[in-house]
DNA sequence: TATCTACCTGATGTATACAACATATGCCAC
DNA sequence: GTGGCATATGTTGTATACATCAGGTAGATA
């Protein structure tokens, strides 16, 4: 792959990607190309280069002659982040278990030892260990997948406010999964990790639905079930 | 994503994926947007769409103002293919055991049973089996990445002439599996499809290295070892 | 008033023109 | 002959112009 952030091209589908991931371009909404350009301070030639990239990672949906959509977050979607996880990353795990670092499990260990109130920052913590097993791992094909898994995965919770609640609970069994590694018990950690999947699938899906209190989603218990 | 095959766009991204696929755009040469538009008798802009895509797909590397080169085979990537597929299909497999359809399977199984002489037909049957247990898992991430792997793959047999005793061999290992699966032992199931995709990799490592003669590529055997 | 039609608007789709730069070429000085 | 500089050439990078089409709107007409 070319150099990121060399090129207009490249600039602005990193801008957009972002502000997309951030929901600052709400799901649901419209963007144009035009408009996109003159925010950009760039002709629609990048931009439009950009938008192509984003619509095949499912970002953007592109309706010929009418108009670019952002794809809405649906409790589909979350259901696929969500089991993706729950499936990849205990392999990944296992996968790079020749070459986990202890320093590495050590700091993380302090990191999470800390109190946070800062929802967002306890949520870049949490990504960022999930991250390091994921890419720990050495499979290319996996790692890309797993980013663009957490890419989707970060969307969905800014758009539906993780609450504190959660955090906390989460910190606490993310220490759990540390200390088993640091031991060495991988079996019992994959075990961890997978439910502690769960949990944050759990969570996703009632702040996905607690924001979104529509007269049609009646019958979303079914999805919080095991 | 927008429908497949209209606007032009997408046909020019179709047709040379296509052709990267098919080494008829061979791994190493060099390519230039003005010569395939040519080819394609279109204007520049849909077949830059197209590259830029391909390149993130990591088909084709630009290098601004020189060229577009279409990426190496390397026995790294070879590697990673089938550690990709060694570690995912089982999964895959697993996620979709409700799903799966005893008549596809029987099917399969008549199929298999029938001598083919020619290799791309037989990988072609190969990967339509490894593809229905992917497709079948339900996940769209994992289904994206398995198809990202498969196109690689053949990219990877194609260029390197799997050899017919492989494919023989081959044969017999699918028609194993069908049949664990049809009794429902989806544990040894998964066990032999691992088993097989290691014999894949060494195939296809083999062929690689034969096809690849070269004399900095004498370390080899390593990567034959399990 | 309802409805049909023609046109107008605005969006993306495609082609083309121009800019920027890497590389090769050839000439000149030494 | 050799090194170095100016220039030519070919490539991708970006901007812009034009084509195409969906959808809305206004006006004529029954």
């Amino acid at each position: 792959m070319s150099k990121k952030g060399v090129g207009l091209s490249n600039q602005v589908y990193e801008i957009i990607k972002q502000r997309l991931i951030t929901c600052e371009y709400k799901p649901n909404s419209v963007l144009n190309e035009a408009q996109l350009s003159a925010e950009l301070g760039c002709s629609r030639t990048p931009t439009r280069e950009a938008i192509i990239q984003l619509e095949r990672q499912g970002f953007l949906q592109i309706i010929p002659k009418k108009g670019i959509y952002v794809t809405a977050i649906t409790a589909n979607e979350i259901m696929q982040i969500f089991q993706a996880r729950k499936e990849i990353e205990p392999v990944a795990l296992r996968m790079g278990r020749a070459t986990i670092d202890t320093a590495v499990l050590e700091d993380f260990k302090i990191r999470f030892s800390k109190d946070t109130d800062d929802v967002l920052d306890g949520y870049k913590l949490d990504t960022a260990m999930h991250m390091y097993f994921i890419e720990n791992c050495g499979n290319d094909f996996i790692i890309d997948m797993m980013h663009s898994v957490f890419d989707k995965n970060t969307r969905v919770i800014i758009a539906s406010k993780e609450n504190q609640l959660h955090v906390n609970e989460s910190r606490k069994e993310h220490l759990e999964i540390i200390n088993l590694l640091i031991t060495g018990d991988y079996d019992t950690a994959c075990k961890k990790l997978s439910e502690h999947i769960d949990h944050c699938r759990i969570a996703a899906l009632e702040s996905f639905y607690s924001a979104n209190t529509g007269p049609r989603e009646q019958t979303y218990k079914k999805y919080l079930m095991n």
